[in-house]
DNA sequence: CGAGTTTGACCAGCGC
DNA sequence: GCGCTGGTCAAACTCG
């Protein structure tokens, strides 16, 4: 990276449409704390087979993954992270694959999934499973705008002001109340952050159909009643 | 040479 | 139970 100049340009090629929250994994909730997630990344002696890294008998617990969709040139957008890709696979229904990237700081098990709309090719759906365990390595040193929404647990109104390309959806309060059932701070930082995002939500009007129907692989369904989209 | 990417194989979960 | 699909691993490869 080379400072301002190129994330501006970066960012100048992105039109962010929406963002999208994804929050825990209503089949896959599993009560076990002590696996909190099954592989770190970098840690590699327990691996016996291929994909055969996870203990047998116990469900992976999911991080809250937070999705948006961005209107972008490049797959993989410039977020301040460094990512490494670890894999890419073929979307059902889509000619586009999807690529899954992993935080290369150590300890930090922060994944994200890159796909392309089949839809509307020009964009492109980012998911950022769990939360970085670090700063951004740009913002450390000193490149303070890039983008980087993972960091979650930071995330706040000025946050998406700052990039202001951001749209926070009008979340469910089901979808609230779940997670404030599960006392997940997290969760409740970007609740809180979320907030003040859903009345601007409504100056930008409703995701086109399209928009919406390849959201519906990540949103829970129970977006529906309240997003009332086309 | 190290870091990152590509790619095929493998496993687990889920739906039928 | 079986097949499909998503997610991950890891060897081989590429690039700086």
């Amino acid at each position: 990276m080379n400072g301002d100049d190129g994330d501006d340009d970066d960012a100048s090629k992105m039109q962010l449409l929406k963002k999208i929250n994804i929050v825990g994994e209503p089949q896959q909730l599993k009560n076990d704390p002590d696996e909190v997630e099954g592989d770190n990344c970098g840690d590699k002696s327990n691996k016996v087979k291929k994909g055969a890294a996870r203990k047998k008998g116990e469900k992976r617990q999911r991080e809250p993954r937070f999705a948006f969709m961005t209107k972008s040139e490049v797959d993989h957008l410039e977020d301040g992270y460094r990512w490494r890709k670890y894999g890419q696979k073929a979307v059902k229904n889509s000619p586009y694959p999807r690529s899954y990237y992993r935080c290369t700081t150590q300890k930090c098990t922060v994944k994200k999934r890159v796909e392309r709309s089949y839809q509307d090719p020009s964009i492109v759906i980012t998911t950022y499973e769990g939360q970085h365990t670090h700063q951004s390595p740009a913002t450390v040193r000193g490149s303070s705008h890039l983008l980087a929404p993972p960091p979650l647990s930071s995330m706040h109104p000025s946050f998406h002001q700052e990039h202001h390309h951001l749209l926070m959806p009008h979340l469910h309060p089901q979808l609230i109340n779940i997670n404030n059932n599960n006392s997940n701070n997290y969760l409740q930082n970007l609740i809180q952050s979320i907030s003040p995002f859903q009345q601007q939500q409504q100056h930008l009007g409703q995701l086109p159909d399209h928009h919406y129907g390849l959201l519906q692989d990540i949103v829970p369904s129970t977006f529906n009643d309240d997003n009332q989209l086309p």
